[in-house]
DNA sequence: GTTGGATTAGTCTGAGTGGACTAATCCAAC
DNA sequence: GTTGGATTAGTCCACTCAGACTAATCCAAC
C-alpha cells in the first residue's frame, strides 16, 4: 500500500474510467488505442496490477459473469478513490521531471569498453536505426491526424517522434565526432581497462553541484 | 542464464574490467565516476547481480579477505567469458535502439483525464524544475571539463543535457499551445471519461504502420 | 467433418529490484 | 573517555514483472 502507482495501474485506472470492464478487455482497448505504444503492457502484469489495485480499494470488482465453459471474467469498476489517486498521480507525472535511465545513457558511459572503430560502427548501425524508426512514427502520425483524431490523443507520440528525432542528431554527432577524430580514447592512458594489467581510472570526484 | 545482461551487471562488469575488487569497494568506485548517473545503482541489487553473474560464470570469486572482525569480503575477477559477455552487450546497447517507456510519454497519453487548466500549471511546474535541472546539469559538466576531464568520459552527461533540453522545449510548446487554445480537450465529446455515464472513446484502430 | 490457428481469458513461476535491517569500526566533539 | 554519527560491509524480504503455461472456443480451409 502507498507506494506510488505504476504506470501500468494508472493505465488500468484510465481505462476503468471509461466503465466496469474486465482485464482481458483493458488490454484490447489499451492496443486499440495504442496505449501500449506509451506504456509497456505485458499480460501477466495486468492481472497482477488489477489485484493490486483491487487490494488497496482503488478499483472494485462488480460481478463475476461466465460465457460457456470458458474461465470466469471479473469486471471491475473504479471508486472514488482510485479517481481521485488516478488524478494525484497525473499531476505528479506531468509536475515532477522523474530520474530516468535510458539504456543509451548506460552504454555511453562505457563506450571506451570497445575500440573507437567498433564504437563508431555501432553508432553508425543505431542511426540507420533510428532513421527509419523517426520515419515510421511519422507517417504513422500523419496518418492518423488526416483520419482527424484530436491533437490531444496523439501528444505522446509526438513525443516520442520528437525523442527519436533528439536521439537522432545526438549520434549523429557523436559519430562525426568519432569518425573526424574530434572524439578519442584510445590514446587514453587510462583506458586499457578490457586488458589485463591496467591502469586505475582517475576518478571524476567531488560533483560540486550535483542535481 | 542467457537473458541479456542488466545495466547494473554491465557496470559491475565494467568495474572488474579495472582489477579484483569487492562488491562494495565497486560501489564506491561506481560513485566516484559518476556512473550512478547513467546506470540505477542500489545496494541490494548491487549484491544481488554479483551472485548471478558469478553463478553464469561472467565473474570469480578470488579470496574472501577479512579486516579485523568486520563482515568478510570476497574479491571477484572478471572472467574471459565475462569480457566477451560485456563487449557483445555493449556492441548491442550501442547498436539497437531500446523500446523504452518514459514516464512523461505515459502521462500525455492520458493526459484528458485532467482539466486543461491544471494540466497547464502542472507543464509549467515541469518546465521549472527542468529549467534548474538542465542548469546544475551544465554547471557540473562544464567543472569536469574545466578539471581536464577527457571528453569521452563525459558522453553520458553530454546526453542527459541534450535530452533534458529536449523536454525542456517540448514541454514549453506544449503550455505555449495550451495557453494560447491551440491544443485543448474539454469540449471533445469523448473525453467525459473522468466522469460516471461517460461515452466511450474512438479508438486508434488499425495502425498502418507499426515500427 | 475435422484439423489447426487465432482469440478469449486467466494462472504460475522465476528473476530482478528497492529498501529495511544488522553489525562492526572509526573518528570527532563534548 | 565516552557518546554518537558516518563509514564499511553485507543479508534479507517483500514487491513487481515478464514470459511460459493452460485451456476453452470460434472459425476457416481442406
Amino acid at each position: 500500500m502507498s507506494r506510488p502507482i505504476t504506470p501500468l495501474g494508472l493505465t488500468v485506472l484510465r481505462m476503468l474510467c471509461g466503465g466496469p470492464m474486465h482485464p482481458y478487455e483493458m488490454q484490447q482497448r489499451i492496443r486499440d488505442h495504442a496505449y501500449d505504444h506509451a506504456v509497456k503492457i505485458t499480460h501477466g502484469a495486468l492481472y497482477h496490477t488489477v489485484e493490486r489495485l483491487a487490494a488497496s480499494g482503488l478499483i472494485e470488482p462488480m460481478e463475476t459473469s461466465r460465457e460457456g465453459r470458458r474461465p470466469e471474467r471479473t469486471v471491475y469498476a473504479v471508486t472514488a478513490a482510485g479517481r481521485d489517486t488516478a488524478h494525484m498521480r497525473m499531476s505528479d507525472l506531468l509536475a515532477k521531471p522523474a530520474e530516468e535511465f535510458p539504456l543509451l545513457g548506460t552504454a555511453l558511459a562505457f563506450v571506451n569498453l570497445l575500440p573507437e572503430t567498433e564504437a563508431l560502427v555501432q553508432l553508425r548501425a543505431r542511426e540507420v536505426a533510428l532513421e527509419s524508426l523517426l520515419a515510421a512514427h511519422q507517417t504513422a502520425h500523419e496518418a492518423l491526424l488526416k483520419r482527424g483524431l484530436a491533437r490531444h490523443k496523439l501528444l505522446d507520440q509526438e513525443w516520442t517522434i520528437t525523442r527519436v528525432r533528439g536521439e537522432l542528431e545526438f549520434v549523429r554527432g557523436l559519430a562525426g565526432d568519432l569518425e573526424a577524430g574530434r572524439l578519442t580514447w584510445e590514446d587514453d592512458d587510462s583506458v586499457t581497462a578490457c586488458h589485463p594489467d591496467h591502469e586505475r581510472d582517475e576518478p571524476v570526484a567531488e560533483e560540486t553541484t550535483r542535481p
